[in-house]
RNA sequence: GGCCCGUUCGUCUAGGGGUUAGGACGCAAGAUUUUCAUUCUUGAAACAGGGGUUCGAUUCCCCUACGGGCUACCA
């Protein structure tokens, strides 16, 4: 094997369906390395099953990797000098592979239709398509010559199948796993080429892997146990000294119970397993996505990166660039993992949190908009986020935490202030009402000392009098410091809420 | 059923022949915040089992158990 080879990963989708969480994680490690190692990362779109293709999905998954900051060096859509990056576009390709494989004796035509195949399966168990049944069935190892070329000549529909040899052990090296060993005679004889000439992916990722130099290949654990007729079609076809490292990634399983994350646990728990929103053609329904449920790319490609791999420190909080630097796939863990959507709030929580203003401003606005309220202050966006950035789980919260800045309360938490109510408190509100109308100046630490002194000269509680105040700004026992609030909002918005709260409690009170 | 992979707190994981087995999420308690949240402190919580090897195994080896993946003219 070339040492020296440049460095080319691909990633390798099959336009399905939407981009889960695994899915972006084996993008994510093809980039890292490739970034980390001055190589090519190609995003190649495997269209090759055109019954469940979906239109749009190509684009989509091009969409999430962008969002997730992850651009690919070649691609269908930016090109490349190893094009076309489409498997449906390189079917001429195929075909012309695997005849030179039954030509160099390493798989034949089979001609079992699905019918026969359904049957075989029935009347024997563990029905295998192998050298202890392949002479028994209708291909051109059992046909005579003739015949074979009969049915070849009459166009009849058939498929070419690897002929895996007997007696031999495969090593496969992998970069996580180490020597995986499988029994030849245990393997069965998979078709390459179907009968419409689309081959199968085995083929197909054999070829498409040689003609785009493709030096590295990291795909899902759930490979492994194919790998052995890979590595057999990259000997077979005389590529052997070309053929790609391999690493299999551990599988993100779903939280409860045991398996594979899938769509449904999504929709069952109450988390989004897509990047972006997915809208099932079908059907038309819209699977949430992280994005759209308020998750920063950086919290998304941080929850990633970390669920199977580690930099052996105890930091958990990473940039995508930090990656680029620290990724390793030596610490890439072997067991799979399950996902935890707590810890993937925290993440996101702890980006909120590093994120500048300017990065989180679009996206508030944008919400602020949803909401039917414009953005006429900028600035005053900026001092709302800063007072409420801290409790912030998704940006979207935003909303919930602080909407009461740009807007009065509808209702107000009057179970909390009625019952003990009474003309002592009207009078002291009506009091600060007149005084907050000159007050000056209008900042929060010189409210709080004025407004405190005034509790201490009635000779009321502090609890008594703070809440009412919260209450009448935002409606309910929540929100920052209340004279941080009173200051943002200014003297005008403040006295007015006061004087609406007043009439409310007032009216209210027993 | 067969083949392959895996197994440290509930979860993600660090560690590695001699450690009080470390961190994080979550959980619990306390403090702060005269709201709610945040934050801080503390706490409970793990080496699947059995055999070896060894002075000593959670760490190395084997077996078992358990979990997962694959077993399509899907990827």
């Amino acid at each position: 094997m070339d040492q020296d080879r440049k460095v080319r990963v691909r990633f390798a989708p099959s336009p399905t369906g939407g981009l889960h969480l695994g899915g972006v994680r084996t993008a994510l490690f093809n980039y890292l390395f490739a970034r980390q190692h001055g190589g090519s990362f190609v995003l190649r779109i495997e269209d090759t099953d055109q019954t469940r293709f979906v239109p749009g999905a190509e684009a989509y998954i091009q969409d999430c990797l962008a969002w997730c900051g992850i651009e690919p060096d070649e691609s269908p859509d930016h090109g490349g000098e190893y094009g076309p990056y489409r498997q449906s576009e390189r079917k001429s390709n195929y075909r012309r592979y695997a005849e030179q494989l039954v030509a160099d004796g390493y798989a034949y035509y089979a001609f079992d239709t699905a019918d026969e195949l359904d049957t075989q399966r029935k009347l024997h168990p563990n029905f295998r398509y192998s050298h202890e049944n392949r002479l028994e069935l209708r291909n051109s190892l059992s046909l005579a010559p003739t015949e074979t070329q009969q049915l070849l000549d009459a166009g009849h529909p058939h498929v070419i199948r690897i002929k895996m040899p007997v007696g031999e052990t495969i090593n496969l090296d992998d970069l996580i796993r180490g020597t995986v060993s499988f029994e030849s005679d245990l393997i069965d004889d998979k078709v390459l080429l179907k009968a419409d000439g689309m081959p199968t992916y085995h083929l197909a990722v054999v070829v498409d892997d040689h003609q785009m130099a493709i030096s590295h290949v990291f795909r899902g654990e759930e490979w492994l146990p194919s790998a052995p007729v890979h590595i057999l079609l990259w000997e077979y076809l005389g590529w052997l000294n070309a053929m790609p490292q391999w690493a299999h990634l551990p599988l993100i399983l779903k939280p409860d119970g045991n398996g594979k994350l899938s769509k449904r646990d999504g929709d069952r728990l109450g988390f989004p397993v897509y990047a972006m929103n997915w809208q099932d053609p079908q059907t038309g329904a819209i699977t949430e996505g992280f994005r759209e449920m308020g998750f920063l790319p950086e919290a998304f490609v941080n929850l990633l990166a970390t669920l199977g791999w580690n930099d052996g420190s105890d930091q958990e909080l990473f940039a995508l660039n930090e990656l680029v630097d620290k990724f390793s796939l030596e610490r890439i863990s072997k067991a799979g993992a399950k996902f935890d959507f707590e810890k993937a709030k925290w993440f996101n929580h702890e980006w909120i949190k590093r994120s500048d203003d300017d990065h989180l401003l679009p996206q508030l606005t944008a919400l602020l908009a949803d909401h039917g309220i414009p953005l006429t202050d900028e600035k005053q966006l900026s001092s709302v986020l800063a007072l409420v950035k801290e409790r912030l789980t998704f940006v979207n919260d935003f909303w919930a935490q602080a909407s009461f800045f740009f807007k009065r309360p509808d209702s107000y938490d009057l179970p909390a202030v009625q019952p003990r109510w009474n003309a002592e408190k009207t009078a002291f509100f009506v009091d600060m009402i007149g005084k907050l109308e000159n007050f000056d100046p209008w900042h929060s630490a010189e409210l709080e000392s004025f407004y405190k002194l005034a509790i201490q000269a009635s000779g009321m509680k502090m609890g008594e009098l703070m809440l009412p105040f919260r209450i009448m700004l935002v409606g309910g026992k929540f929100g920052p410091h209340v004279f941080d609030i009173a200051a943002l909002l200014g003297r005008e918005e403040t006295v007015a809420r006061m004087k609406i709260g007043l009439g409310a409690f007032t009216q209210a009170a027993p």
